[in-house]
DNA sequence: GCCAACGTTGGC
DNA sequence: GCCAACGTTGGC
């Protein structure tokens, strides 16, 4: 089982959107990152746990916790012309983006900001989400930070 | 709104 | 294959 970071800005889908869903599962669409991508492809399974991460808002922070609820397969709105996401190289025979399906599993008693993970940064060694410049919008966590970082809620 | 960091694109 | 230009992310 392993444990990872998404992130998402409330003003577009946040973790109370997720909580409101059909079976409380969204598929996790408009990844447009290679990197991100390989992680969904090569790294995740269902089971796995899920940081529910609130960016580019007011505070950014952990807010909940969901889990993988399938593997990675075709994100659909690369193929839908006018779409947000669409990308004219991507072919059906040959799609470039993936996504998962994620499920809403609870949200935090409070929310973990960044200004306090990075007040955390020492007990958070290699913890991808404090280096510098990190931009990838799916993160890999270590299991030791998953527990250490649920032991601050 | 600013800007640092980073990924991608495309000319050469 | 280099690298300048450009677009995006996301904290502040």
């Amino acid at each position: 089982m392993n444990y990872w970071l998404m992130k998402s800005e409330p003003d577009c889908f946040s973790i109370d959107d997720l909580a409101g869903r059909p079976n409380k599962t969204e598929a996790w669409d408009g990844v447009r990152n290679y990197q991100a991508r390989n992680f969904m492809r090569d790294g995740m399974k269902v089971g796995d746990g899920v940081f529910f991460y609130h960016s580019n808002c007011e505070i950014p922070g952990i807010v909940g916790v969901a889990t993988i609820a399938s593997t990675a397969y075709p994100d659909p709105t690369q193929f839908i012309q006018d779409h947000e996401h669409y990308d004219p190289t991507a072919k059906p025979e040959e799609p470039r983006w993936l996504l998962v399906d994620v499920k809403y599993q609870r949200k935090l008693k409070r929310t973990i900001s960044l200004a306090e993970l990075k007040a955390q940064e020492a007990a958070l060694p290699g913890f991808q989400l404090l280096m510098k410049g990190n931009r990838l919008s799916i993160i890999p966590v270590r299991k030791e930070h998953w527990d250490y970082i649920l032991t601050l809620e």
